[in-house]
DNA sequence: AGGTCGACCTGGCAGC
DNA sequence: TGCTGCCAGGTCGACC
């Protein structure tokens, strides 16, 4: 999915344009995405509930219906897309059509069908809330919480960087983007870094998701806001998907490398 | 317990 | 043109 930047920015968005908003009708064009409830009873839990808060926490969108007061979670994942609308035209990948009483239509589209679409009593139902770590801009990740995680962690800090019981919503690219801005090799095992490399660790993870917000996300391919349109960060993108590319800092060659079975790109010459 | 791998799905694209 | 294989912003459960 999008990672914590294009979820932040769908977010934002609906809070725009639907908070407040009520469901008059649910229309599932494909009940796969739909986890753990039959389409009827998905539909029932919706339909006259008003969207009363909607929120972001790691890559989840989660709005607070009222006056059920259940959470109807949405976990885009990797082609996921939340689009308002105003007429109810679907694409091949649209699942599932929200009808609103303001005449607006809450498109789901999702090409791979990865996404879950979940209504619940209470966010810890769902084991992704129960294990999810600290946000990135909040005071739990720090200097001492990471230090006192990583020293018993091995992995590469690539893939740490991606866990989100570690942090929460840092996904492959931001992932590499971090550590080129941090100047730290994808390779080195967690537990290696020093005080002085955990401090930078944290203030660029902050710095680069900050910049890709303000940038209204990055769009490789599938991503798309509620309005449908790209994010603005790709040109922003120093490493990844840069394979071969001139490095930005000292115009090496870029390399891509695969960890845990995740694409990975960075700078041999100024990544140590 | 921490770490790694494959499964879940579909479509686009490069290469032959 | 049409096939084959590879690739893709995530998460989870099964395994060592």
């Amino acid at each position: 999915m999008p990672e914590l930047p294009e979820v932040e920015t769908i977010v934002q968005d609906l809070k725009k344009k639907i908070l407040g908003e009520t469901f008059e009708t649910v229309k599932i064009l494909d009940a796969r995405v739909i986890r753990g409830l039959s389409s009827r009873s998905f539909a029932q839990k919706i339909q006259t509930q008003r969207i009363h808060d909607i929120q972001r926490r790691g890559k989840a969108i989660i709005m607070t219906l009222a006056p059920s007061q259940k959470f109807f979670v949405v976990q885009v994942m990797m082609t996921g897309q939340l689009v308002v609308r105003s007429i109810p035209d679907s694409l091949p990948a649209t699942k599932i059509i929200f009808r609103l009483f303001n005449q607006k239509y809450l498109h789901y589209n999702d090409q791979r069908l990865f996404g879950r679409l979940q209504v619940v009593d209470q966010l810890e139902e769902l084991k992704y809330f129960r294990v999810l770590g600290p946000e990135p801009f909040s005071r739990a990740f720090n200097p001492e919480q990471i230090k006192s995680t990583i020293k018993k962690r091995k992995m590469p800090i690539k893939p740490l960087l991606m866990d989100h019981t570690f942090v929460a919503g840092v996904g492959n690219i931001y992932a590499s983007e971090i550590l080129f801005a941090a100047g730290i090799h994808p390779q080195r095992s967690a537990d290696s870094l020093d005080d002085q490399e955990i401090i930078k660790l944290r203030d660029l993870t902050r710095m680069v998701l900050k910049k890709a917000i303000a940038g209204r996300g990055t769009s490789m391919r599938d991503y798309r806001d509620s309005n449908g349109e790209k994010g603005n960060f790709k040109e922003q993108i120093q490493v990844y998907g840069r394979e071969d590319e001139r490095c930005p800092r000292d115009q090496s060659l870029i390399q891509r490398i695969v960890l845990r079975g995740r694409s990975t790109f960075f700078c041999k010459a100024c990544q140590q």
